[in-house]
DNA sequence: GTAGATGCAAACTGTTTGCGAGGTG
DNA sequence: CACCTCGCAAACAGTTTGCATCTAC
């Protein structure tokens, strides 16, 4: 599969430093940032960089289907890279932390739900909000 | 149970011509109408209402937990009515309709992949995507 | 060399808020 | 009559865009 830069390149993406420093740093995001994290990241990379060409950037790789785009109900949009394997999310209502899930039943179940409804399941959005049963430090 | 108004006269709500005429329209409404649908239509009612009024009055009905707020991630929110059975959502792709669905199977599994996580579900947003099998027109 | 990308600042959209006036309980 | 609520318009936050300039290919 190779770096997010290398797939870049492979379809054709014009290459500048502003695109790879944004692109490198979500390829070394091990969270999900925003924006504005992104910019302040890429920043680092690139001094140059301009807000509106993370927005510019991002929106270009979400229409490739590079990135998907998450939207947790705070009014900020978070990205993360599309290829990965589907996941869903819980978030943890105590310190905002993210976690990846997977749920193979669950994912059958959405199928099945959708057809039944007469339609046919093209994506769908799953997030499980919730509170840590007991906190690991005490 | 009653109607919405006379909840919100139970729990002491001041009652003026601008809420009552949100609040009836949020009774009647048999979709899932953003801010804007809200402001239209209770303009008809009390064409004195501004729309800073509807965002203050949708914002406190959803504080005191009688709407929900719902986000299907095109930038604009909904609204619908809390006291309802708990449900989710398939949003077709083709009209944008919203079909409302429940699915106790998929209810279990959430709280039990949340438990398996280490966490206690509070709240979840499902949401499925999906376009017609066939046309119901031909 | 040229199509496409950038920075900047202004424009836009959805939402919130300060204020003085007005209405509800 | 006191406090809450209203309309208005200005303020805000996040995002998009027009334009002149610059750059990757």
């Amino acid at each position: 599969m190779g770096t997010l830069l290398q797939h870049c390149e492979k379809i054709g993406l014009r290459l500048t430093d502003q695109r790879r420093a944004v692109v490198s740093v979500l390829e070394n995001a091990r969270d999900h940032p925003n924006i504005q994290d992104l910019y302040e990241r890429a920043s680092q990379v690139d001094p140059n960089l301009s807000i509106a060409t993370v927005y510019r950037t991002v929106k270009l790789l979400e229409e490739l289907d590079i990135l998907t785009k998450l939207e947790f109900g705070d009014g900020v949009a978070r990205y993360e890279i599309a290829d990965k394997n589907h996941h869903d999310h819980l978030i943890d209502l105590k310190t905002g932390k993210v976690i990846e899930f997977y749920d193979e039943e669950i994912e059958r179940l959405q199928k099945k739900q959708a057809q039944k409804l007469g339609y046919r399941l093209m994506g769908h959005r799953l997030e499980l909000y919730g509170t840590p049963l007991k906190d690991k430090n005490g």
